[in-house]
DNA sequence: TTAGTGACCATAA
DNA sequence: ATTATGGCCACTA
């Protein structure tokens, strides 16, 4: 069955743990596709329309920066989730994101 | 097939 | 600090 990069990208979002983060662009290394961190972001965009729930607001850029928050239905609730899960965002940025960090390759 | 696009990333000024 | 630019890869029309 083929899988396309958007499945395996939504899969390993779902692996992220409660409370952690991680960038597109380590998620597109833990694929093996490198410098695909764009098509991750593409990926998200259509993440809505996935079977399957993805946390998506665990998904931010090498920053920390909730950049696609106003891709949710309402552009709050990414913070409201992340703040949710014990993950301080201040000004649409994570606080201590090497702290909440999740790196695939290391953790997986 | 070609062209256009993007929730990115890194570098340069 | 911000703004601009190039590269990058997979998808869609």
């Amino acid at each position: 069955m083929e899988q396309s990069f958007y499945d395996q990208v939504f899969e390993l979002v779902k692996l992220i743990p409660k409370g952690r983060v991680t960038s597109y662009g380590a998620i597109a290394k833990g694929l093996g596709s490198g410098g695909s961190a764009r098509m991750v972001g593409y990926a998200m965009s259509n993440a809505h329309l996935a079977a399957s729930p993805i946390p998506a607001h665990r998904v931010v850029n090498s920053s920390g920066l909730l950049t696609g928050k106003f891709h949710f239905s309402e552009p709050n609730l990414m913070q409201e989730l992340l703040e949710k899960e014990g993950v301080v965002v201040k000004d649409d940025k994570i606080q201590n994101f090497k702290k909440h960090f999740w790196d695939p390759l290391v953790e997986l």
